[in-house]
RNA sequence: CGGGGCGUAGCGCAGCCUGGUAGCGCAACUGCUUUGGGAGCAGUGGGCCGGGGGUUCAAAUCCUCUCGCCCCGACCA
């Protein structure tokens, strides 16, 4: 085949997502979401609207991890949305670090203004303005005074679920937005060794999320001081990749030393009699890790979703005429769903009167991992034809009911582990590790394939090298756990 | 908040330079034929051309102010 006959043929290829990830993989990102029908931006500047099919998916990561925590012995709780001015100035680092981003709410009435419309009563200014909580230590540590008195309080393990806002410049859907959905984490102990065992320990149970529901491999470390969490001591990090080389960081686990006890005063009686201060941890997940999820799976065709969180795992397509064999075969599809279901498979069966490649298409782009396909001479046969969505029409494959739903939960697991694989190598293939600051400039002045550069921790120290990663916007990722603190990792980040 | 780009039908775009009553593709709706990897024919509906103010007999088009979106930075999860 001549090159021209090849450009034709490529050019034949009609990917689902346009532009593809190779063109422009920001637009590619907005694409997806919109083509998977995940959420959409709002009114309210910086905000976003969250639609079914991107809210179930966020249902499936919260029950996931819902579960670990509470196997950390942690419970659920919730405090308040809006936290007073003067607990946001309790912690000095904390102040320098959120201020800049806070909403206010000063006014508790409106009334008719002059020109019509509504305006914040003057007479309704409140005593002391309430900030919408960009983050909840300082009105959970106010709890956590009043709950601590003795050691035997100790520990306090604390989450919620909540929404968050922070003001930010420049926001993209599940990305950052400026008002987001999370957890955040609370614990008190009474040493230091348990605190720091515990921002350890948490930040384990995001990576075993991120591998054991995502099938992500992300990378795990400790933030450099520059990177910290305002107020924390140690700040650990999930590291994702994305596909473009960019990283991700898809969690957080701090370890807050004493300082937010000390600045809220949560203080017990020690097993020694005399007064202490707890330390304290907190650690967080938000809806960004939705971005991460799709900037990581995603290809050409749209999102592909892993199986273990999928909100959809099987979509049953009833490919229908318009004859009589259409009852039949919707009935047929019921039936398989309900045996599905039975064991314990989220299904759905896709009854729109679209076009059969329509339903293809739209389940495609949402990234159900599997489809099936069931018609007329199934319906005779006692068969059924299913797809992965990773491996696409290749793995087309015709069996018995019972063979499928035999099998369904293992087929599951190999397209988890297909996926995992993938973006395990992938990261892993776009490490360069660099000695010097000289090789690392060479690296990211000719690399066509972006990545992290690893260097030694000790080139933090040159100034030549931190001008050019400030020029760059290469920012330092994390110290690996892998290599005990000696190494960083240098890269771009979302 | 700086630099760049863009706002015209649900989505993607043309028209703007050189003012003259708003167009294309897809989607939607109706009918028929179709339906296992993006169907065909025929017909229909849908727009204060982002918003305000100007210039003009006349503005999507020119001027001005504003709002919003996207990208690259700064800031950050």
């Amino acid at each position: 085949m001549s090159n021209a006959q090849q450009a034709a043929k490529a050019a034949q290829v009609r990917t689902a997502i346009t532009p593809t990830r190779e063109d422009n993989f920001p637009e590619w990102y907005q694409s997806v979401v919109k083509a998977a029908d995940m959420a959409e931006n709002s009114p309210v500047r910086g905000a976003m609207v969250i639609k079914p099919y991107g809210y179930g998916l966020w249902e499936q990561i919260q029950r996931a991890l819902d579960d670990k925590i509470k196997d950390e012995g942690v419970q659920n709780a919730y405090f308040p949305l809006l936290i007073p001015l003067s607990f946001i100035s309790r912690e000095a680092e904390h102040v320098d670090g959120f201020a800049k981003e806070c909403a206010v709410v000063t006014h508790h009435r409106l009334e008719k203004g002059p020109e019509g419309g509504l305006v914040p009563s003057p007479d309704a200014q409140l005593e002391e303005p309430l900030v919408i909580r960009p983050t909840s230590e300082t009105i959970i540590g106010d709890s956590m005074a009043k709950w601590v008195q003795s050691y035997r309080d100790l520990p306090l393990l604390l989450n919620q679920w909540c929404n968050v806002m922070r003001w930010e410049m420049r926001t993209r859907l599940f990305l950052r937005t400026s008002e987001f959905l999370w957890q955040e984490g609370h614990n008190a102990f009474e040493t230091a060794e348990q605190a720091e065992a515990d921002a350890r320990k948490m930040l384990d149970v995001y990576r075993s999320l991120y591998t054991d529901f995502f099938a992500m491999s992300p990378f795990t470390g400790e933030k450099t001081a520059d990177e910290r969490f305002p107020g924390a001591v140690h700040t650990y990090t999930i590291e994702s990749m994305m596909q473009d080389g960019k990283s991700l960081q898809a969690a957080t686990s701090h370890n807050l030393g004493q300082n937010f006890a000390k600045s809220c005063g949560i203080k017990f009686q020690g097993r020694d009699g005399n007064e202490h201060f707890a330390h304290t941890t907190s650690w967080g997940l938000s809806t960004r890790s939705i971005g991460g999820l799709i900037m990581t799976h995603g290809d050409d065709d749209g999102l592909k979703m892993p199986p273990r969180i999928a909100p959809i795992q099987v979509m049953i397509l009833p490919i229908t005429k318009n004859d009589d064999g259409a009852a039949a075969v919707i009935e047929y599809a019921q039936k398989i769903a309900a045996e599905l279901k039975a064991i314990g498979i989220r299904v759905s069966i896709d009854l729109s009167e679209q076009r059969a490649p329509d339903k293809m298409w739209s389940a495609i782009k949402k990234g159900i991992p599997l489809r099936v396909e069931v018609g007329g001479r199934e319906v005779e046969e006692g068969k059924l034809t299913h797809t992965r969505r990773d491996l696409g029409r290749d793995s087309k494959t015709s069996c018995t009911v019972a063979e499928f739903v035999g099998s369904v939960k293992s087929i599951l697991d190999d397209i988890h582990d297909a996926m995992f694989k993938a973006s395990h190598d992938f990261s892993r293939s776009r490490i360069v590790e660099c000695q010097t600051a000289a090789q690392m400039q060479e690296y990211f002045e000719t690399t066509k394939e972006l990545g992290f550069a690893k260097v030694p921790v000790s080139l933090l120290a040159d100034d030549a090298l931190n001008t050019y990663r400030k020029e760059n916007a290469l920012t330092t990722r994390c110290m690996p756990f892998e290599d005990e603190g000696r190494m960083v990792f240098i890269g771009k980040a979302y």
